[in-house]
DNA sequence: GCGACAG
DNA sequence: ATCTTGTCGC
């Protein structure tokens, strides 16, 4: 089988990112959600062409998940995909998007880690810090950890260690079906980042945030040309 | 030195 | 992420 493979990226680049992760790790805060949120919010960025990206976001109204407001911004794409680096690639622009809403969520579900990432900065952590709001992530695949396959039936999880440190869980968010990696983002912790995960599935692998951005994000890719 | 590697 | 045909299961 065939793996991913990812040029080498720029060691100097790097090592200035590693840095600015560093600092921004510093302002993480884990936390319980300091109440239950009226608005959730879903946000997901795709790339109509290998220079564009375009973000979305999503409003929804919790617990009914109705959505209430779908928000996109199209800009040009200025830094490469680099594993453990994802938020310096779709950040500017995700919150390019963000600023469109009318309403702002309480919490944001991000698609990708929070910190189950090597430096605990994944892209919902280093979003959260960014607008000083709650995040959570969730992921379709690993990036940093280890963990027991839950047992099969939705709703089941485990815990994502690292080095013995738990940095989120793997939640079987339907029968059968690969299962998602949950983590805090900022402002948020372990138990409610799962909690509200499971509260927004609706009977497919993505909750609902995530899967409707996902959903918009290739409608608006359509409507822009 | 050899793998692993969100989207 | 993106490209891209067939195939499996409810």
């Amino acid at each position: 089988m065939y793996r991913p493979y990812h040029p080498p990226a720029d060691p100097i680049v790097v090592r200035d990112l590693t840095q600015q992760q560093e600092e921004m790790r510093t302002r993480v805060r884990i936390e319980p959600l300091h109440a239950e949120p009226t608005f959730i919010a879903g946000c997901d960025s795709s790339f109509p062409t290998p220079e564009t990206i375009l973000s979305v976001f999503v409003l929804l109204r919790y617990p009914t998940l109705e959505l209430v407001e779908k928000v996109y911004h199209v800009g040009p794409v200025t830094v490469p995909y680099v594993p453990g680096f994802l938020a310096f690639r779709e950040a500017p622009n995700l919150l390019k998007a963000y600023e469109k809403l009318q309403q702002k969520p309480d919490v944001i579900m991000v698609d990708g880690h929070g910190i189950a990432h090597k430096r605990r900065m994944g892209i919902a952590a280093h979003l959260g810090v960014l607008l000083d709001t709650p995040t959570f992530g969730v992921a379709k695949s690993l990036l940093t950890g280890k963990f027991e396959d839950p047992a099969p039936t939705a709703g089941s999880r485990s815990p994502l260690l690292d080095k013995g440190e738990l940095i989120g869980e793997v939640l079987r968010t339907k029968d059968r079906v690969l299962p998602v990696f949950v983590s805090p983002g900022h402002r948020c912790d372990q138990a409610n980042a799962t909690r509200l995960a499971v509260a927004c599935t609706r009977g497919y692998k993505l909750p609902e945030p995530t899967r409707l951005a996902d959903h918009w994000a290739e409608q608006f890719k359509k409507e822009i040309r």
